[in-house]
DNA sequence: TAAGTCTATAATGTATACTGTTTGGATTCA
DNA sequence: TGAATCCAAACAGTATACATTATAGACTTA
């Protein structure tokens, strides 16, 4: 439970979105273990600046899901079946509709950029390297989500994934469930190609309903999780 | 431009959490004019309180889409039509499931509160009480989200359907729309009472549907908006 | 030895002060 | 009289100091 985190600048905008971006990337990287603190005043040491920004930041991030908040310290959120289910329920509402508008509006380097995130994620799958398929795995998201023009659509859909995905770690870590997982990417990135919406829908849905089984088959390991740092949320409603 | 908004505390929580309630109340209940500055030192003299808890809660409620940050106070958003069609958009994949799973937990207080809100809507439209029937109708969509026991599900679609609320108040105030739209709730209403999901379901997406069309058939007053307040937003994609 | 309470500490919440930047108005010059 | 430049005020960003709160650990008592 040491600190081996090191947040370094990144020179744009504010202070607090410079913050925010170093540790969103960080807990997408997966690079922050289930237990550990996030204090404001430790990470404004590091980086040289005061407390506000980098609280900032993070309040921000609580907002958005991405941490809870708790007096002793910010934390990743512990994440039940139920909540992932929840997560997964609204993706499966959104996804395939956002996936059908890639489809028509993916220009060449987009689709490209998804055939070197694919690439990349079967070679991971091929060597087991878990830290790069799961990154491989971003990348692809982000970008077809990025060719989805309601701005609005695709943000939500990127926050949802993001908070599953942190709890995925482990799940993107099995063998059999990475080889699923490429196949679905490799058939919508082909509904992409063929610029085919209805196909790059029908395929989204398939691949939601296969990443959730597949997570709630290796779903006991989460309920270790929820024992052992059983962390009340303090995050109202808002 | 005078500023005739008074803010007071409500007891409930820290500061933040106080004055982020008491401003979105505002927001919600469409009390504040589109040119509108919000400057976080004037509410936090009138509550008698410092800067930063006003400041937290204005970030948040930027963050949550409901104000856009400038470099001179923070003020309302201005929706273009692509805006409002993106957010309606989302709504149209969301809100029918959201209903389907309400008309399955929907207890006998509830309906009773749907029932009230109903009638409220009914005689505010009857009466020609713009500002009654938009809180009737908030007080319908708070009451049957509240029932949807996925809380992700329910909070995005309170989040969106509030975005659009502000520009709607002044279709709201059309007659022959809120005709339209008691009958919507009406019907809803009555796929509650009878538990009926798939009707619940299918008659959101006629409201959802009908309600974006009486919007947009009344949009050119929106155009006039941007021309006039056309305050390039700061917040960054977040 | 175990349980309960109390205290010390760590971390958030709040306040105030200062800085930098932007905008709007006023003044001057052409 | 109009345009351009400069100055002042307003407001967000940042920093630092103080207050509050909850938790963990220690100590005392049964």
């Amino acid at each position: 439970m040491a600190e081996p985190i090191e947040f370094k600048r990144v020179g744009e905008g504010n202070l607090r979105a410079q913050v925010y971006q170093q540790v969103r990337l960080t807990i997408q990287r997966g690079e922050l273990a289930p237990g550990q603190k996030l204090v404001d005043v430790d990470i404004a040491a590091q980086l040289g600046i005061s407390r506000m920004p980098v609280r900032d930041a993070l309040m921000q991030l609580v907002h958005e899901g991405y941490l809870v908040g708790t007096t002793r310290g910010f934390t990743l959120p512990t994440l039940t079946a139920t909540d992932v289910a929840d997560i997964f329920e609204v993706r499966r509402l959104l996804e395939p509709r956002a996936a059908a508008h890639a489809a028509r509006t993916l220009d060449a380097a987009g689709l490209k950029t998804l055939a070197a995130a694919l690439q990349e994620a079967e070679a991971a799958a091929a060597a087991g390297d878990a830290a790069l398929f799961f990154q491989a795995n971003s990348a692809f998201r982000n970008c077809w989500l990025g060719a989805v023009e309601n701005d609005r659509l695709s943000q939500t859909i990127a926050r949802f994934a993001d908070h599953v995905l942190v709890v995925r770690l482990k799940t993107l870590s099995h063998q059999p469930t990475q080889a699923v997982i490429v196949a679905g990417m490799r058939a919508i990135y082909e509904a992409f190609v063929k610029r085919d919406a209805v196909a790059a829908y029908d395929r989204m849905t398939h691949f939601i309903q296969n990443a959730e089984e597949r997570f709630m088959k290796l779903s006991p390991p989460l309920q270790q999780f929820n024992d052992e740092a059983a962390i009340i949320p303090r995050q109202g409603k808002s």
